[in-house]
RNA sequence: CGGGGUGUAGCUCAGCUUGGCAGAGCGCCUGGUUUGGGACCAGGAGGCCGUAGGUUCAAAUCCUAUCACCCCGACCA
């Protein structure tokens, strides 16, 4: 079972990636162009995300519903902007059916009246319910989200990263006052922030973008930017402020305190299947995927050690002791429809995550490297030599450290203890990369030269300005990623115009 | 939509110039020897050579058309 080994970081970073999720069989192309196919593992890291996501947004009070995925066209035209923003990547159904030309050949047929646009965000539907549901203050506010797919018509895509359908939460919300949605879009993105750092372990810099590069129909847009292992920056997650353009557009108006019709606030946010392309650009290595315990479908991988011509009996029997120390009371056993001969445990129904001790009967080198390009956070291996001394091999796949333990030292509170100290481990190296690869330019000429020196994040005074910064991306293809909210009152100059401000950006090369 | 390139086994590709039995490596299957960091040997399965037409005794190879995909630009969570 010898594998296709992984083209490490240094000779093609791109052709790295696509190996890691390749090997970790995560995802696959398919036979529709800029359309990946998330296999289980990948799938099973998505689920792990949108459990724990949509645990912390119904905390805050949102509620979980679905609209269609086809929009009528006419719906896209009634916020100015944002038709402008979407227009150029709208897969339109047009036809109802198929019929079978002259040559027998099948044929689009029955014309629909009015095209429909397969979602590239949902704004326009869900404020057109909206209009329909609000009639007062006392319906306000509207806290509502949705898990679905959605669709843009891409040039160029990647696995996870960009592709033309993914997945994702689309949060939309309506208030009666400007003051509480903007307090929504930032509390949501306080809650992206939080979620990548703690679950993912992926640092992020919470900020504002520029007018350039806002969403298309926001008043302002925030963001969470993450900075990649190959130095360029990746929008993790994104939460608008739509002032009263939505509501305008499509007409959401209610009875204000004062009798007054008022349109209504409104906001949206949403994060997406982007963000396990971020998790595996942050923390992957050239051995292949790494994950975060959060986020792990497998938290331990057990490895024994058997040799056909020896009696493997003691070796069971030990894994068997340390299986009873280690997992919890209530675990699980996955009945298993095919005699795979990997034992499944689950561990916690409510994360699904488990357990998995591998007998099948390969060499012990190939199931090692197995479970490593699967990024699973702790391998355990047993042979016949630690049968005797009750001991095993614990093996850390994030830093790569190995102990040898004795397994009645392997409780459900030791696996606690290592999940938290690998989340650390992680998170920090993440963190001390992300601050390694920030530099500052005081000048526009220091900025084309950081960015042309080495990729990664550029800080440095200026007033975000569409034609400059237009100016700027097409001189360095670098573009202002946000305005971080960690902004000093410190007086300077904008690098392009010279002119004073205290604004400060972050530029860098971007996905 | 502009510029460049490629279509041959599941994957990476050779073969095409100069027409003559459809190939290699990896992966897959079977058997054996192995087994503490990616094993080895033997055997085997797997093909509309992108598609359509033409030239020819004969086409993966030459000609024409067409489709698809990839790379570089313009657009993007």
């Amino acid at each position: 079972m010898s594998q296709q080994t992984i083209t490490p970081r240094n000779r093609n970073h791109s052709q790295w990636y696509h190996d890691v999720i390749q090997s970790a069989g995560l995802a696959d192309y398919s036979p529709v162009r800029g359309c990946m196919v998330i296999r289980p593992e990948g799938y099973a890291i998505w689920e792990s995300i949108q459990r724990q996501l949509d645990k912390r947004i119904k905390r805050l009070g949102h509620v979980n519903a679905y609209f269609p995925m086809l929009i009528p066209q006419s719906f896209l035209t009634k916020e100015a902007e944002h038709v402008e923003g979407f227009a150029m990547e709208c897969a339109v159904v047009t036809h109802s059916k198929l019929e079978k030309d002259s040559g027998n050949q099948l044929q689009p047929a029955g014309p629909l009246e009015e095209p429909m646009v397969i979602r590239p965000t949902s704004e326009t539907m869900i404020n057109h319910m909206f209009s329909q549901w609000v009639q007062s203050y006392r319906d306000l506010p509207i806290l509502m989200n949705q898990w679905c797919n959605v669709m843009r018509w891409e040039m160029r895509t990647r696995l996870f990263l960009r592709t033309s359908e993914f997945l994702w939460q689309e949060g939309h919300t309506v208030h009666e006052t400007e003051e509480e949605a903007e307090q929504e879009t930032l509390r949501m993105l306080d809650t992206y922030a939080e979620f990548c750092e703690k679950v993912l372990a992926v640092p992020v810099i919470k900020g504002r973008k520029t007018n350039k590069e806002k969403f298309a129909g926001a008043v302002h847009t925030y963001s969470i930017e993450a900075l990649l292992q190959d130095g360029k920056a990746l929008q993790a997650g994104t939460s608008h402020f739509l002032g009263q353009n939505f509501s305008k557009g499509f007409d959401i108006q209610y009875l204000s305190r004062e009798q007054k019709l008022e349109h209504a606030w409104t906001t949206s946010w949403g994060v997406s299947t982007r963000l396990i392309g971020a998790l595996i650009m942050t923390h992957s290595d050239d051995q292949g995927l790494v994950l975060p315990p959060a986020v792990a479908p497998q938290l331990i991988a057990i490895v024994p050690i058997l040799n056909k011509k020896q009696d493997d009996t003691e070796v069971r029997n030990t894994i068997n002791q340390l299986l009873s120390n280690l997992l919890p009371k209530d675990a699980i056993k996955i009945e298993s429809a095919h005699n795979d001969d990997i034992e499944k445990y689950i561990i916690d129904e409510n994360t699904n995550q488990q357990i998995v001790v591998d007998y099948r009967k390969h060499r012990p080198g190939d199931k090692r490297y197995y479970w490593e390009k699967r990024g699973i956070p702790l391998r355990i291996e047993i042979g016949p030599r630690e049968v005797e001394s009750r001991s095993c091999m614990v093996k850390r796949r994030c830093d790569d450290t190995r102990a040898t333990m004795q397994i009645d030292d392997l409780t459900p509170d030791w696996l606690q203890d290592q999940t938290n100290t690998i989340y650390n481990l992680m998170f920090e190296k993440a963190q001390q990369f992300t601050q390694q690869n920030t530099r500052t330019a005081n000048s526009y000429e220091q900025l084309k030269q950081l960015l042309e020196e080495d990729a990664g994040l550029v800080r440095c005074y200026f007033e975000p300005n569409d034609e400059i910064e237009k100016i700027i991306q097409e001189e360095t293809k670098a573009a202002v990623r946000n305005i971080p909210f960690d902004q000093t009152d410190d007086l300077g100059t904008c690098i392009y115009t010279g002119n004073p401000t205290t604004t400060q950006v972050y530029f860098a090369l971007a996905y």
